[in-house]
DNA sequence: CGACGTTTTGAATTGGTTCAAACTAAGTGG
DNA sequence: CCACTTAGTTTGAACCAATTCAAAACGTCG
């Protein structure tokens, strides 16, 4: 027996959404080249970079960021195994952002061409990877109606049931408890806020008992109560069977 | 002669990025349906619909808005002539957000079936297709970097850049001067601040002398300083040739 | 002219920032 | 195995950008 390949989280993830058959698994597999390790805080990609390939997270988390003028930084995606960092530069080739590391993580790379082949013989598979790019635009958009009309604390609770989700979604995390290696400035850098209130924020969730934080360890004592201060609406992670 | 077909302004927009042969043109022509007309203020889509086919602008603009449990509205993308409002939905069913015309639109259907026909049929024109998208999710994270990195003076100056050189590329703007038929309470759901606000830092704006905004007409006096103010590169718009 | 949508102004309030420092945990090397 | 370092978290107090609520002014259209 050969191990499991390293798509198969992606092919977990489509297969919750339409059937893909042995030759799409065969060729997504097909795609990933050989691994790489990044280390914690290392950048996978760099804002501005041309690659000629898009990069798969095996295993890890990782972070989309923008940095700006003034010395700021806003993290726009949250990464984990199974989704690809980059997709998108098969067509839209310059970076517009970086991709960080927030804990070691590993990573795959997927050529361009191989993409653009596939494009042209699995028209069906083309949907499915059009989707995980639209599934990213969806949680942007989430994520903007949460910086701009929630509080912090609303937006910190979004967020751990976003991530929560998706992580059991990826068989990561079960019973309410998952790993996240991110520090409360990871978190500012997410939420818009500054690492002094994000903490201030974190213990009053605390305190009111919505959930336990540490040593990276997180864990929903009261996932209603949460999902309610978030105002979290889970259908625009698109989790659900629906044929493409 | 016949008129230029309804496409042209999303033709105009790809041809910047790309060779679009005869043969796609025709395709891309084909796909849209009767137009239909929508008046300021009506949603052409509602969160939540389940659309048997995407809609095109032909002309007006409208804007993606997604409601809060709590009354509030975020604005996530404004959308031009040119521009699909939901080409998403092609592969994410349900729509995770609305779409509400800002002013008197002409839009016209694509339906999902022609669509998913051509992904079958024109590999090329898929990816530009997808590339929409992609651009799509490109402004939402850049919108992302403005909520949660700039103060409301920024963010203003930020959307009027944007807005500036994507209605220019559509020819719709020339010469720093367009039209622009939003109200104060539009603006301050994009820009996650209240009315009251945006007139404040709009009137600062003017007093400066960076812009001229009256009767829904906007005049950038001094683009060097908008740009500036707004820390606007306009790399995520994706404006130059580069083949998918 | 009257009405309604929109913009403008004022004054009090607040959620989040800023800056500075103390505390805790986890290595690392002597 | 303990001193030292470094990264991350927690606390305090002053401050400020943006909100809130209320009302007035403007514009335009029937």
């Amino acid at each position: 027996m050969s191990p499991p390949p390293l798509i198969t989280p992606l092919i977990e993830k489509m297969v919750r959404r339409d059937v893909i058959t042995p030759i799409e698994r065969q060729a997504l597999a097909a795609l990933l080249g050989p691994t790489r390790r990044v280390a914690a805080g290392k950048a996978l990609v760099e804002p501005g970079d041309r690659p000629h390939f898009s990069t798969f997270v095996v295993s890890g988390f990782c972070a989309r960021f923008t940095l700006t003028p003034t010395g700021g930084r806003q993290l726009t995606e949250i990464n984990i195994a199974g989704d690809f960092v980059d997709l998108h530069s098969l067509l839209m080739r310059q970076m517009d952002h970086g991709v960080v590391a927030l804990a070691d993580c590993v990573v795959a790379p997927a050529a361009h061409e191989d993409l653009r082949r596939l494009t042209e013989q699995h028209a069906h598979l083309t949907r499915l990877l059009w989707l995980e790019t639209v599934v990213d635009a969806a949680i942007h958009r989430q994520w903007l109606v949460t910086l701009g009309q929630q509080n912090a604390a609303s937006r910190l609770a979004h967020l751990v049931c976003e991530l929560y989700l998706r992580l059991e979604a990826a068989a990561i995390a079960q019973d309410f408890k998952f790993g996240l290696p991110m520090t409360q400035v990871d978190l500012a850098d997410v939420l818009g806020l500054t690492q002094v209130h994000v903490n201030r924020v974190l213990m009053e969730l605390r305190r009111q008992g919505l959930l336990e934080w540490k040593a990276g360890q997180v864990t929903i004592n009261d996932w209603d109560a949460l999902a309610k201060l978030g105002q979290f609406d889970p259908a625009y992670l698109r989790l659900q069977n629906d044929p493409v």
